[in-house]
DNA sequence: ATAGAACTATGTTCTAAAACACAAATATAC
DNA sequence: GTATATTTGTGTTTTAGAACATAGTTCTAT
């Protein structure tokens, strides 16, 4: 966690959406707020029951959000890509996180005082829009996800976490590997399943030819059977 | 569905919280926008890929939220209580509705164009806060929502839903009853269950002397273990 | 008031997926 | 670079809960 000088960064590109609703002042203020913190791989982020305090912005690097459920057995809630905020939701509830933050590999995050930005969305109502909306689209996905994780199978839920990654993170050179490198644990708490049902249901889908696997490595080879998997539930 | 009087009703002290921050001309301009429309039980509010259009505030009644899931399977998403905002989140996600809205029982609703609503809350930041703090509250709800269903038993599901019950619509005078007339499909519904097994396992709770049942009335007589069955899962 | 539909109840069977067990392959730390 | 820990892979067993069947009961509409 070493927080980088402010400037090596160039805010008004990386800071999108934000840094266009703003006013000249506020975008000042910003700039001498803001402060970049590097993470490694596997470092958290913040902790369930932590207080939020900053509102955090995705520059590189790969974020899973969390939850400890029932019994201490964790579930991924979402995935982060840049350039995506997170860690607003509780601190807008006033509540403490529920859940937990944890950099898939090593992540550049920029942290803004979320005090600050209340103080500037109650005072621009653009901007304020502007988070209505991204809670308005994460609150429709969890809806949806509450039925995905529920009544779809094993093969519907893996198709569609595939699918969901190669969304998130897209594809490598080839067009058709996912680009991240995932354990196989982390799958299966993506698909709400055991990593035995992850790595069997994997092998499954390379036996049908629907992927191909090389280490922690997942090539697509036949999407549309996929998306038909997925669907079927 | 019958369009009542705007006048009848007082919005002032109907709508809480939004009236309280509006400015006295927009006030003025959502006493002239606002109508008041009646449901009656199991009478459809709106449905999945309807487009927003309106703003919704429960006033009297009661109301499910609901998804057509995997096979027609319908799975309840959330329950509304008086006096509650509901049926904008997709409007503010820019899409149409995923979800779809039904009376429990007969229902009073105020509808408030959401084109209105986004124009005051666009030039009103202390307005859009409060839809922040909504929306960040049911997601914050949801994703809890998503552990729950999945990793609980239907046992702990069952009594959880039991005390979101109690929690939404309270009780009756003898303050034991669950102030609500459900039947068992919705309550396997909201559970993740099939009407079966909600079915059963209320009788099991009967048996454990957990609840007692007189139709579709539910007297809740043990909480405290309801809160631990449904804490452990 | 009565017929028909929808809901409730309970027993039985079946199956998807969890739990468990262990071997092989990788990754990580020293 | 080697030792230890973690992850991956696969077979076997167990079980929670779905699916099905059928009967009794309670709504609801005419």
């Amino acid at each position: 966690m070493v927080a980088k000088k402010k400037d090596v960064i160039d805010l008004s590109s990386s800071l999108p959406d934000i840094w266009r609703i703003l006013t000249d002042t506020e975008r000042e203020i910003l700039r001498h707020s803001a402060r970049i913190v590097n993470f490694k791989k596997n470092e958290l982020i913040y902790l369930e029951d932590d207080i939020p305090k900053e509102l955090m912005c995705l520059f590189t690097g790969k974020v899973k959000i969390f939850k400890n459920g029932i019994g201490g057995r964790s579930q991924i809630i979402r995935i982060i890509r840049p350039v995506q905020y997170f860690g607003y939701r509780a601190y807008f509830a006033r509540e403490n996180y529920v859940t937990a933050a944890m950099a898939f590999e090593s992540c550049t995050v920029c942290m803004i005082p979320l005090e600050l930005i209340e103080k500037f969305l109650r005072g621009n109502g653009n901007l304020a829009f502007f988070f209505i909306q991204l809670l308005s689209v994460d609150l429709g996905i969890a809806d949806q996800r509450v039925v995905n994780l529920t009544q779809k199978h094993v093969r519907g839920r893996l198709a569609e976490s595939l699918l969901a990654l190669k969304e998130s993170y897209g594809l490598e050179e080839d067009g058709a590997t996912i680009n991240i490198y995932l354990a196989r644990e982390d799958l299966a708490s993506l698909s709400n399943m055991t990593t035995s049902n992850a790595i069997r249901t994997l092998s499954n889908f390379v036996n049908e030819r629907i992927i191909a696997i090389d280490g922690r490595k997942i090539k697509i080879i036949d999407e549309e059977r996929l998306h038909k998997i997925s669907r079927m539930g």
